[in-house]
DNA sequence: AAATGTCACAACCGCCGCCAA
DNA sequence: GTTGGCGGCGGTTGTGACATT
């Protein structure tokens, strides 16, 4: 005998809210709190059921609510609290003030998942599309000694492969004498990928303070990096370097090593130098258009938003272009 | 200019867990 | 221990706006 639907009573509105009815709710919350939702509406006279009334204050009307586009280090904390505790929405949202979980279901569903899938990473697990190369079976097989490596098993399954992760796997295979760039890229790029590698769990990262995240991904330096607060929280061992620290940020995180970007860019402004400023690296700064962020709601320079998505995919592209690393081990021409 | 397709997001639906009776 | 009310959550849908043909 299942519970009755909310709505089920005749006469209640459904569909958009009306300027007046949203008045009459604001109103209403204002003077007396919204105490029992079921019989708000009534008090507050509005012919809505209670759960309406509830969505649409808390994802709508609420006064603490932040409009507008998502930053670029919304975005982040997202992806990386997403690759943490999946779909807990309002856990999420709870870690981004101003933020509802409904807007960030949207605009994961929207933006941030078609942006993973288009980079061949599977948003729901957070590590390279296996359904298109299983890597993990790939290295745990023989092929993983590259004097055993047998190209002609790839061709059984080069239908089902992204060529952006064959070639992550041939550079994977061919690189073992280049171990220290490899590791270093693939720990970067496909840090849940990587074997043994120090996920935080969820309570971990729910006892985590939010505000020692650092405000500014401009600022995102490796001892400033939510990555350091962690690692002195225990959270990750402190013989991970700065440079392997597992963000997953996907090739646009703001602490990965400079010497991922394409040195051949003309338009990269980054620079491959040793020097200080690298703990510094800025996203905004691999940005060729300067972000004039017209939005109201971050006021800092160096926040990137969302209007500038085409620009944060093309700097993945140059992330996975970086990974097409030529005549390492060409399989290309076996398909 | 109209038709069609695509995208973004507000809102709804159904389920679940908590808690009081 | 059981039941039902309630709030909350995540998945899904409906629709208006915008882009493309």
């Amino acid at each position: 005998m299942g519970r009755a639907p909310c709505c089920e009573k005749n006469g209640l509105k459904k569909g958009p809210w009306t300027p007046e009815e949203d008045q009459k709710l604001i109103d209403y919350i204002q003077k007396h709190g919204h105490g029992s939702w079921r019989t708000l509406p009534k008090n507050a006279g509005l012919e809505r059921c209670g759960k309406s009334c509830r969505l649409r204050w808390t994802n709508y009307l609420r006064p603490d609510i932040k409009r507008g586009k998502f930053s670029f280090e919304e975005e982040e904390t997202i992806i990386q609290l997403h690759s943490i505790l999946g779909n807990k929405w309002s856990a999420i949202a709870a870690r981004l003030p101003g933020r509802t979980d409904n807007e960030i279901k949207n605009y994961w569903n929207t933006h941030i998942r078609k942006r993973l899938l288009r980079m061949g990473i599977d948003p729901v697990t957070h590590s390279p599309r296996l359904d298109l190369l299983d890597l993990s079976s790939l290295l745990n097989s023989p092929l993983y000694n590259p004097s055993q490596l047998n190209v002609s098993r790839l061709l059984g399954i080069q239908h089902l492969i992204n060529p952006k992760l064959l070639n992550l796997a041939t550079n994977l295979l061919s690189s073992q004498e280049n171990n220290q760039l490899c590791n270093s890229q693939v720990q970067t790029q496909f840090p849940s990928f990587i074997p043994n590698s120090p996920l935080l769990n969820e309570t971990q990262l729910l006892h985590a303070n939010v505000d020692q995240f650092p405000s500014n991904p401009a600022s995102f330096n490796c001892h400033d990096s939510q990555a350091s607060v962690w690692q002195e929280s225990g959270a990750i061992p402190s013989n991970f370097t700065d440079n392997q620290i597992p963000l997953s940020n996907y090739g646009y995180n703001s602490s990965a090593d400079q010497s991922m970007v394409d040195p051949l860019s003309e338009n990269s402004n980054l620079q491959s130098t040793n020097d200080s400023s690298n703990q510094n690296f800025s996203f905004a700064s691999v940005l060729s258009t300067p972000s004039s962020s017209p939005t109201p709601l971050n006021s800092s320079p160096t926040y990137i938003n969302s209007s500038t998505e085409d620009e944060m995919d093309r700097y993945c592209s140059k992330m996975l272009k970086y990974l097409d690393l030529p005549d390492l081990l060409d399989v290309s021409e076996f398909m």
